[in-house]
DNA sequence: ATTAATTTTTAGGCTTGTCTAAATAATTGA
DNA sequence: TCAATTATTTAGACAAGCCTAAAAATTAAT
């Protein structure tokens, strides 16, 4: 049975490794837990005993099928629990992490599957990333950002790239949320900028944004 | 902020002093949670230096009134936990102890709240003990026993004085649940076992059953 | 009222998971 | 290429929470 810090370590570990081919760094980890790359390296060593990560000394780690199927496990618990509070609790999408990160290791062979049948087997989170099933498949992200529709081209929201809060605040407070439809009116080549339509209103949305908002093309 | 650990003594001394006026000892402590009794001395000093009991050397503790409200929260999350098992995940009543253990200790301002209205504000959890209401009041058991309920008279089991999850799967095999109607058909001198009737089958009850069974006459 | 038994506390040790500071390896760039 | 910078590891420390063994206090029994 895992640690909730070796928990925390194996998916900070998985989440790097899905955006980059090489292997991990211990100084990424260390960012991305906040925490000293020396307490990396001890729990890196932990894990490479338990065959979680290979591990060789000063080339970072790279999951082992085991270390990703535990990853799988907890990204599915983790994004189930985001369903059940904003599906049920009526929290809002950028309140909800906080949380799932606690109830994620909550530690029960039932409760999960459980859970799942509760909300119905969503396939996917308020932040539109897909939830793995219980055999740790799961579906493929197509990156399609907004930045890359064309004008006069209209899109569905389906996901965020970054979700942290002040992103999903900003989102809130343009009434863009999982299911949007927009329209690109116009781009601007200066600053790739996109105007864009929701229900009606136009907006202008800054590349930086637009360029962290998975969409699927109508 | 408490620990789990830190909470989980707070508890196990709640829940002693419930059943007895005197101080809460060392040794029960331990007992209660399993550890010894020098683990118990090294917290309960911790405690007190919180201002969370009151403590003496060799005289045991007693919560303060900060400590006895951080008791009622952690048993009001406990069973409002137990509730969303049993009534949302289909637990059986013997199997949500173990996990409501785990999801006390979920830190947020606002979960258990949002929980309990999305219960629908349930009174009793699955055992039939009181909930704690958000400012800490909590309804008094009446303590009314099966074996007290005299010949011809009928009731409603309306909790259990010891959840263990052997009790409770004997409950279960009997066909007993909360809110079942049990009539006495008559009384053992001998042993004081009973005979009851329920949904028009008749039982023989042992008295170290119906002790723990708690009723409300009809 | 002493002694014996029990309870409680103290002292010291261990594991987990973190840290700082120093040493070593790898990478970058002039 | 080799010196400087950056990344990584090692070594040693510390807090939390548990333990065992021994000492001290309390309680029970004769």
């Amino acid at each position: 049975m895992l640690s909730q810090a070796e928990e925390n370590y194996i998916k900070a570990i998985f989440s790097i490794e899905l955006s980059s081919t090489k292997n991990v760094s211990t100084t990424l980890i260390a960012k991305s837990l906040k925490m000293k790359a020396s307490s990396v390296t001890d729990m890196i060593k932990k894990l490479a005993d338990k065959d979680l990560v290979n591990y060789e000394k000063y080339k970072g780690v790279s999951l082992t099928s085991e270390g990703k199927q535990i990853a799988l496990k907890i990204v599915r618990k983790h994004r189930l629990w985001e369903v059940f509070l904003m599906d049920k609790l009526d929290y809002k999408w950028d309140e909800v992490h906080d949380l799932a990160e606690q109830l994620e290791h909550i530690k029960s062979n039932t409760l999960i599957d459980k859970l799942d049948a509760f909300l119905e087997f969503p396939t996917h989170d308020p932040h539109g990333d897909p939830i793995p099933d219980k055999e740790g498949n799961i579906e493929q992200h197509k990156n399609v950002m907004l930045s890359s529709i064309e004008i006069n081209n209209s899109c569905t929201v389906i996901g965020v790239k970054d979700s942290s809060t002040a992103f999903l605040k900003f989102l809130d407070s343009a009434n863009i949320q999982l299911g949007s439809v927009l329209k690109v009116i116009s781009k601007e080549d200066f600053d790739n900028s996109v105007i864009i339509e929701n229900k009606s209103i136009s907006k202008s949305i800054s590349n930086q944004i637009s360029k962290n908002l998975f969409v699927k093309k109508l």
